[in-house]
DNA sequence: CGTGATTTTGAGTAGCATCAAGGCCTGTGG
DNA sequence: CCACAGGCCTTGATGCTACTCAAAATCACG
């Protein structure tokens, strides 16, 4: 499933200069879609989020593909193992970002207390993915969909009364891709929350969460 | 399933003390079931597995237990977005670990970059849960089973000719919380590998890979 | 040798993927 | 402004995978 179609290959319009040589620290913009790093590529920045939404993904052997993450406003993205990148990673809408220089993580600069910052940036990844491995292990497709939304909830969503707002501006596939599951079973599990009341969809990509704690218990998936 | 029961909670004999001050890089050892650390505790160190295996893992509020990944001889394990641990980490066998300072990775220290390593650690570390999560998000239980086999065969498993050899000091429910499958299901799969001559099991816990190259191109699960 | 824990095996079922249409939005051209 | 085409999203029907419940077999230990 998910095999790259010419459709999905559309997306990389623009490819962030790597020889920017003026290591600024002011946020730049960048479009929807745009590619801010490849899988191989040599590992010249990693990127602050200031606005925006991230995908990061990788690719198997076999041309599936697998959402690792999202990058939000204050993520710190690009840590790979070693001198290259091991993901690609592009904007789902359009975004702000700064550029820190990533030599601080490797190399032997001698400032690298003054990045302190990096280095939490890695280890908070660290969780990040040891949660979305739990959650990938032991819940159901509705609980993931619920810890999906609850996740972009707190990121970006804006309060309205007792709800939660925001725009998912990623096609069904994202979120398939992320969760391990069927696109045909996120779309089930949304209708599913939406006659539960937990969520209301409108425009296919706005949505506001209705029972946002609801959401966070389902969440848990057990607890 | 795998509610924590009294049984399993047998484990933890010694905890090492925390407060050691000489900061020995000398290797040390624990016997086995040993709790290196836990959930909640301080970060005063991270450990560099010297000989051993460890098995890190996280409980969700439901008591459910969920085997995040295993620390082998070279990981540096302990990583923490804060001063705090977020994971439980205990010896599935007899070990020798080398502890180093936490401080240099939040604090100010400025011998930051004598400690590179660690930082290459908590690379390391994010990249090896990306891979988990593709195994976790995309594979049949045979392809997981297939994955783990040839992860323990990798990592501490002998050359028997075209073989490769390893004890597996830990019960089924480890690599079942680890996979994200029942004991049921792991112990299926495992009579599966054996009829299909992939494996040999003797003692339950003495593992033989027939055919380690067949195992690692069912682990990648497509491609 | 007996007891309790762990592992294996079996039968039945729930949940999700897959295959296959059908509906909805968007953009394009007449 | 309307008709049409191509994605994307949703809904339906079916089958398979892995979980659950249950019991037998093996192992560990006293």
């Amino acid at each position: 499933m998910n095999m790259l179609s010419p459709a999905r290959l559309k997306a990389h319009p623009v490819s962030i200069a790597p020889s920017d040589k003026k290591r600024t620290l002011l946020p730049y913009c960048v479009q929807a879609e745009t590619n801010l790093f490849r899988d191989g590529d040599i590992c010249s920045g990693l990127f602050e989020v200031v606005s925006g939404v991230f995908r990061i993904s990788r690719l198997t052997r076999g041309g599936r593909r697998y959402v690792i993450g999202f990058g939000f406003p204050g993520d710190i993205l690009g840590y790979g193992p070693d001198r290259f990148h091991i993901s690609d990673c592009d904007a789902v809408s359009a975004a702000k970002v700064i550029r820190h220089r990533a030599d601080v993580l490797y190399g032997d600069s001698a400032q690298l207390q003054r990045h302190q910052t990096l280095v939490k940036g890695a280890l908070q990844q660290v969780e990040a993915m040891q949660d979305h491995c739990m959650m990938l292990g032991r819940n159901t497709a509705r609980d993931r969909i619920a810890a999906f939304l609850s996740l972009f909830g707190e990121r970006i969503g804006t309060p309205l009364g007792r709800y939660v707002e925001f725009d998912l501006l990623m096609p069904r596939t994202d979120i398939a891709d992320y969760l391990g599951l069927s696109t045909e079973t996120v779309s089930r599990c949304l209708t599913e929350l939406r006659h539960d009341n937990l969520i209301a969809i409108e425009n296919v990509h706005h949505f506001v969460l209705l029972q946002p704690q609801h959401l966070e218990e389902l969440a848990e998936g057990d607890g």
